[in-house]
DNA sequence: GAGAAATCGTGTACAAATAACACGATTTAC
DNA sequence: GTAAATCGTGTTATTTGTACACGATTTCTC
């Protein structure tokens, strides 16, 4: 058999990582400043590239951990990017994946040391290549996706409010809903258990705190809602 | 400015082409029979090696082009596919596209040609390397996307009954639907322009043929339907 | 070519989901 | 301590979805 195929156009495979968070307010995500070559100075996704030996996700997953130390966090691919003059430097593919991380899990310190900051959606500094169109996209897939599945969870802690949940899926919609029903809505998922507790210690003790149920969670999946906007 | 990253971990970037039909009956895929290496006889889809001076769409559509004569056809890129060992011969990111094409506008001679053959999906044999995952996601694709956005009317000709799209519809979700409520979900979208033909040389003449009408496809591409069966 | 079977278009009734709005109780802000 | 804001539950009207009926036309069968 062929040890290698007859051809010389073999390009650098890097990957960019959308990584999202809630703040409780906005939708935010992790961006770099970067301090090293190229583009020195200028915004940007967290990225790397690619070993020969190492499958493409689990080197998402790789640099995802770089960044942030988090394991097991909800990542999915959204698409590779390919146009010849990408990046100025060299011809490079870069395979784009986002992930979904509860914002008060990751570690500060990565963050620090690798001059990466939380930043609002609305608020995103223009970014180096072609990230921008990454994360327009990555917005646009996950509006499509929190639609249709659970996944909103993800963004939030272990214990949540349905008024947390709600402003969560408010800022990935850009949209307002009505608070009544959104919570019948959502409670009508029995996705939800009630923990009877109340937020001791966090700003609001109004709502009832509850979690997911997970067995459901993974049960269901495939069969949830439509909320959606118009986006 | 850096001429080159130092890096040596260069890998060959190949694009697969998932190529869909629709003959009235079913949904199908084209398909090659390879007469050549590696994996010579067996099953595969359509494919090539992206140039490094060429962008990845342009080089799908070339490759889409190559066995079907088409341009200006529907192609979306489905995700990258990056496993170390998905290409026994050597290390192969593969970036992969579906297509709707009308099944009868392909060049037949070029298909010839290629070794390739439309297949029902329900008839699949199995496909070399990862093929089979890529063309299960893009059925899983197309099935989210048409329930969302009127992307179906792209795999018939252009005067079409609606029946005709009630089986096509049926064909993607592999399910049925009630002949009443389909035609009045579809007539409600506002997007069918009665031609006060019917179809004079084909099989049936009993319906009434429709063509779409383009301004308002582009300007409500976004705002759909929700068809969507359990999928 | 005549009668039977299948298909097409339109119509109606009922059920479910969505949207809009009201109220009392609790918590927070001043 | 009082006013304003938030939370949970409830009610109603409208829209959308689902199930089934009928007559007209076309196709099939012999």
């Amino acid at each position: 058999m062929l040890q290698q195929y007859p051809h010389d156009n073999r390009v650098l495979v890097a990957t960019d990582c959308i990584i999202f968070g809630f703040d409780g307010e906005d939708l935010k995500v992790l961006l770099i400043k970067r301090n090293f070559e190229p583009e020195k100075g200028k915004w940007s996704l967290m990225g790397g590239f690619m070993n020969v030996n190492e499958d493409l996700e689990v080197g998402a997953k790789r640099i995802l951990h770089e960044l942030t130390g988090l394991e097991n966090v909800y990542m999915e691919q959204l698409q590779a990017f390919g146009e010849v003059s990408r990046d100025p430097v060299e011809r490079t593919v870069s395979v784009s994946f986002y992930a979904l991380i509860n914002i008060h899990d990751h570690d500060a310190e990565l963050a620090r040391a690798n001059n990466a900051y939380w930043v609002s959606l609305d608020k995103k500094p223009s970014l180096i290549f072609d990230h921008d169109r990454m994360v327009t996209m990555a917005l646009q897939r996950l509006r499509y996706k929190a639609a249709l599945h659970p996944i909103g969870f993800e963004l939030l802690p272990e214990k949540f409010t349905i008024p947390q949940l709600q402003r969560l899926y408010e800022a990935i919609y850009s949209n307002s809903f009505d608070r009544r029903n959104f919570s019948r809505k959502i409670l009508s998922t029995k996705l939800l258990i009630d923990t009877g507790e109340k937020n001791e210690q966090g700003i609001t003790k109004k709502a009832v705190l509850y979690r997911l149920d997970q067995e459901r969670y993974q049960r269901q999946f495939n069969a949830f809602l439509n909320f959606i906007a118009d986006f």
